[in-house]
DNA sequence: TAGATTGTTAATCGATTAACAATC
DNA sequence: TAGATTGTTAATCGATTAACAATC
């Protein structure tokens, strides 16, 4: 079955239709119009119910979309209903929060190997992994299935690793380090780029003054 | 001086600038085209060229732009010349990852204040400052003049964080939890949000393997 | 039935890219 | 001067929003 191109943004915000269906769902929430999505989530809800589909028709006129279906159904589409397994790169301060972090088993994304280049490093153990030597790398990922890459080094050594990735098989990368980083076609890179967004704070710090004092064009 | 309104766009393309433009400081480059940035940055030298023009004339015709010229451009526009102080709630892993980073000094963004609502957390040491409870946040930001708050709570403590931000007078937040929060106007919001790309990242696993099968339109 | 809300088309809006005159 | 590259306008592209028929 062929299927139309989905633009990057639309994909980007079903985790958010997800997170927040799965908050509903605790709340015993039954059914969400795209109305109430869109306030909540500041969203226009045209937006939502063009979004949703894009997949197939989830809802029913007059009524709204069932929250349990829903959730089904993202999860299906962003296939997380199998596991994938990730791997690691980096055993730095955020490394190690991201190890720790347990919400991949609830989103059936789960950290299970960990490397560093640092020889000082390798051996110990993170969250009852053993951190392995970047030697290992490829085997590891073959042997565990892993589809998905996490870097957590300097910026300097993120494209190494990246390469070194690639190399492995891996398809998906979500990169941390604050640099731009080269893949091939069919590779995908996806940024946790926080520095950038923290910067770009301080541009609007003070904008919200100027446009307080009006010396800005709304 | 009136400004025309700059979309967000724009604006957060403007750190990835300025880290490539730091490389290439540090290995003595002097000139840059926006030619040259586009290949680096995989983004349209076209778009480069506008994206600084609206801020000013940086570069030379037939020669391209000046690269520590450029940079003090770039950091008086992001207002990164004069230092931010930020609050950081929550410490978690993440949050104590944040606390020692180093890199925010380098930009003249430094985290001066940390809190915690859980009083087991609070009088312990983190990178040399004391967690102090929420009841200390407001006196703390108006001592230390704190413009920006960054959260690494749990989602459901998240819009609490932001409401005692808001009331603390601060203007812009970072929000690491994987959670909408809602702002009064005038405050500025940028998500660091790791799990949605990461959530997205599995779409793409599976969609990178059906383009290879001929499933998918181009 | 009357009211509500979806799915979808058409209209609008905004961002990206191409093209080129100006000029170093 | 010839070649290169900016700044900027116009063209294109794509994403968001409004509107409404279909229908629960």
């Amino acid at each position: 079955m062929k299927q139309e191109k989905i633009s990057e943004a639309v994909v980007r915000r079903l985790p958010v239709y997800l997170r927040f269906l799965n908050e509903l769902s605790l709340s015993d929430v039954q059914t969400v119009s795209s109305q109430d999505l869109g306030e909540k989530l500041d969203l226009n809800p045209a937006q939502i119910r063009k979004d949703l589909a894009y997949f197939g028709e989830f809802g029913r006129k007059g009524v709204g979309y069932n929250v349990a279906y829903l959730i089904e159904k993202i999860r299906h589409i962003l296939k997380l209903d199998k596991t994938l397994n990730v791997a690691l790169v980096g055993t730095g301060n955020l490394g190690r929060a991201l190890c720790n972090y347990n919400m991949y088993t609830k989103d059936n994304m789960k950290i299970v190997a960990v490397f560093d280049a640092d020889a000082g490093k390798t051996g110990t153990k993170i969250n009852q992994m053993t951190v392995q030597p970047m030697s290992e790398l490829s085997e590891t990922v073959d042997r565990l299935g892993i589809a998905i890459g996490i870097i957590t080094v300097p910026a300097i050594e993120a494209q190494n690793v990246a390469d070194r990735f690639v190399a492995a098989g891996i398809k998906g990368i979500l990169n941390f380090a604050p640099s731009v980083l080269k893949v091939p076609a069919g590779v995908r890179i996806h940024y946790a780029d926080f520095t950038a967004e923290l910067l770009s704070l301080a541009y609007y710090m003070d904008y919200e003054k100027r446009k307080e004092q009006g010396d800005v064009e709304e």
